[in-house]
DNA sequence: CATGAATGAGCGTTCATTCAT
DNA sequence: AATGAATGAACGCTCATTCAT
C-alpha cells in the first residue's frame, strides 16, 4: 500500500532475483538428492550448498519436500514442452530425430533425472505423476509408428508393444549409466550416432542375413 | 567360560538357530526397503516386522547399515554362483538360455534386487561392488558371442559392445518394472517367450527385407 | 513371546514404575505449564526439571501437547468422580459440605487447576471440554437447591441462576488466589470456616435487618 | 541534523500520526493476544492484521513483548484515571454506581482485560504491577464501607475483608465469563440491573426471614 | 519511515544405538 | 540371548529480530 511508486523495472529485477535464487537452491538441491538421495540430504546441507542460512530457504520454499517437488516439477514441464510437438512418426528420420531428441532433454539436465529416478524407484506417486504419465504418450507413438510399418509390411508381425519396449530398452541402456555418473556425457554427434544406431539395430538387426 | 560343556551338536543347532533368525530379519527388512527405502525403513520397523524387541536386532545384526550390506552381499554371492557357471556362448540357443536363466534368478529375489538397485543408484561403492563388478562379465561373454558372430560373418560388423549394450537394454526394459512392482513376474513360459524375443528380435531386427 | 515366565508381580512393578514415571512428569511439567505457561514451557525443560533425557519423555508420552491433556484429563477424572455423587442439596449442612468438598479437591492440586485456568482461559475446546462441561452440573445442583428453597418461601424470589452465580463467585473469589498462589492455602478448619461463610452470608446477607 | 526546518505543526502532525499507528497496532495486537494468547502470536499475525510490514512494527516497538506491556499499561492508566476519582461509599446508592462504573469501564475494554488476566494469571510481575496494585484501592474502599456500616450497626459484625471478597468474588462471576467470550455484553439497562442485583443479595441475602 | 530478505537460536520430535536386567 | 528403557545427535521447521535499501 506504500511504496507503489516503485518503477516497474525494479518489480521485475526483484522477481528475477527471487526467481534466480530459488533456481540456485534447486540446483543445489538436486545435486545433493542425486549424490545422497532425498531424506539422506538435510535442510542444513542444501543451505550450506548455496551459503545462505537454513531458514532462509523457508523463505522461498515453504518445505523440503516442496524443493523436491518443483525439481521435479520444472522437469516434468520440460518434458511437457516436448510432447507438446509429438508429432506422428512418420519416416525412420523422424524416428531417429524424437530418440535424438527425447536424449538430449534428458541428458541436458542430468542431474535432475537422476533425483526423478531415484524417488520414483521408491515412491508411487512420483512414479505415478512423473514418469509413467509423462512416458506413455512416447510408448504411444512409438507403438503407433510399429503398428504402421506391420500393416505396410514394412515390419515383420511383431507385438507392437513388445517392439516399443525395446526401443526403449536401448534407449535406457544409453542413458542410464550417463545419469547415474559412471559414463561422460555424448557430445551431439555421438548423441546422434547413438539415435541412429538404435533405430538401425532394431529395424534390421544384427544379422546379415536372415534366418 | 560358562556353558563349556555344551555338546557340539547343540552349538550348531544353536548356529542355525542364529542363521535362521538373521535371514527372517534380512528378509523383512529387504521387503520394507525395497517400499520405502533404505533410509526411510526404522530399525523399529524391522523390529516390529520379525516381532523381536528392537535392540534385539543388534544381537544379529551391529547396525541398521549391516542389515543392508548383508542382504546385498547375499544376493551378490547368488549371482557369484551364478556367473561361476557363465560359460562361452555358441549358439543362438545357448544365448537365449543365458537371457532366461538371468531373469529367472533376478525376478526370483524381486525386493533384494529392487534394493539393490535402489542403493546402487545414490551410493558409489553399491555400484561398484555390487552392480558394476558383477555385470562386467556378463557384458563381456556378451561382447565375445557378438565378436564371434561378426567374424563368423553371421553378424553385421557394429560395435560389440553397441550390440551388448542393447540386448542389456532389452533386458532392462523388460524386468525393470516387474522389479518396481508395477508388472506382475512373467510365468516361466512366459519368460522363456520373452528370451526368445529379445534375442531374436536384435538379431533380426523388425524390417521384413533389408532396406 | 519370550520371557512370558516372568512374574505376574514383575509385570505388575513395571506397570507401577511406568505409572510413576508418568505422574513425576505430569507433576513438573504442571509445576512449569502453571509457573509460565504451556507455550512458554519447552519439552527441555520438562525434561530437565525430571532430571531425564528430553527424548525419554516420548517413551511416556507421544508429544508435549499429549502431556498437557494428561494432566487436564487426570483432574477432570478427579472433578467426574466427585460429581457423582452429586447428591440432591438438602439443607444448608449439606451445601455447606458441597463448597467444602469442592474446595478440597481443587486445592490438593493447585497446580494442575492453574495449569487448566490459564488453558482455558485462551483455548476454546479446553474451556468447553474440561471447565464448561464440569462446571455445568454443579450450577444445575445450585439453582435446584435454590428455585426448592424460593418454592417453600425459605428464599425470596430471585432469579436462581443469579444465586447459583454469586455462590460460585464468592467460592471463586475465595479460591482464585490460592490457585494462583498469592495467598496460602486455607487449613481444614479454615476452609471449612470458608464454606460456612460463604452459605452463610449468601443466604443471610450483610444487614441486620431488611431495609 | 537533516529535516530541522520542518515547522513545528508539521513534527505535531507526524507525532499525531505515529501515535495513531502506535494505537492500531496495539489494538490489532490485543486482539490477537486475547485470542491466542501473547505467546501464540506472532509478529507476522500482528503485521498482518494491521496490513504493515513485519519489520515496520520495530519502528513503533522495540520489541514483542513492549506492545504488551504498551497494553497493559494504557489499561492501567485508564484504571488509575478511574481510581482517581474513587470517593468513600457512603450510601448503597453510590455503592450500586461503583459496581455499575467498574463494570462497564471493563467491559468497554474487554479484549485489553481479557490480556490482561492472562498474563496475570502466568506473570508475578504483571499481577503485581497491573493487578494487585489496581485492584487494591478498591478492596479497600469496599471494606471501608462494610466496616462503617458495621460501625452502624446496620451490617451484622462480619470479617470486613471477607464482605468485601464476596462482592468482588459476585463481580468476578457476572464478569468473567463476558471477558472469556462466552456470553455476550449486556447492555446499559441490564449492566446496571446486574449492579443493582449484587449489592442487594449481598447486603440482604436470600432469606426472607432471619434463621 | 517502510520493507523484503536474512538469520541465529531454539523448538518439538525422531531414531539408531546402548545399557541394565 | 532378549528386551524395555534411555538417550545424544540430529532433523525439519519457526520466529523475533536485524539490516540494507
Amino acid at each position: 500500500m506504500v511504496n507503489q511508486f516503485i518503477p516497474v523495472k525494479d518489480q521485475t529485477r526483484r522477481e528475477r532475483r527471487i526467481e534466480r535464487q530459488r533456481r540456485s537452491i534447486m540446483d543445489a538441491a538436486a545435486d545433493l538428492f542425486a549424490q545422497k538421495g532425498y531424506r539422506a540430504t538435510t535442510t542444513r546441507d542444501i543451505a550450506e550448498a548455496v551459503d545462505i542460512g537454513e531458514s532462509t530457504l523457508y523463505g522461498y520454499f515453504s518445505s523440503k519436500k516442496e524443493v523436491l517437488v518443483a525439481i521435479l516439477s520444472q522437469q516434468a514441464e520440460m518434458v511437457d514442452a516436448l510432447l507438446m510437438h509429438l508429432v506422428e512418426l512418420e519416416d525412420f528420420q523422424s524416428f531417429v530425430n524424437l530418440v535424438d531428441l527425447l536424449m538430449e532433454k534428458i541428458l541436458t539436465r542430468t542431474v535432475y533425472n537422476r533425483v526423478l529416478i531415484a524417488e520414483a524407484w521408491t515412491d508411487d506417486e512420483v512414479l505415478q505423476s512423473y514418469v509413467v504419465a509423462r512416458w506413455h504418450p512416447v510408448m504411444q507413438t512409438l507403438q503407433n509408428f510399429i503398428t504402421m510399418k506391420i500393416a505396410k509390411s514394412i515390419f515383420r508381425p511383431i507385438e507392437p508393444d513388445m517392439g516399443a519396449r525395446m526401443v526403449v530398452g536401448s534407449f535406457i541402456a544409453a542413458i542410464l549409466p550417463v545419469l547415474r555418473g559412471i559414463e561422460p556425457a555424448p557430445s551431439p554427434e555421438q548423441r546422434h550416432h547413438l539415435a541412429m544406431m538404435i533405430v538401425e539395430t532394431i529395424s534390421n538387426g544384427l544379422n546379415i542375413k536372415r534366418g
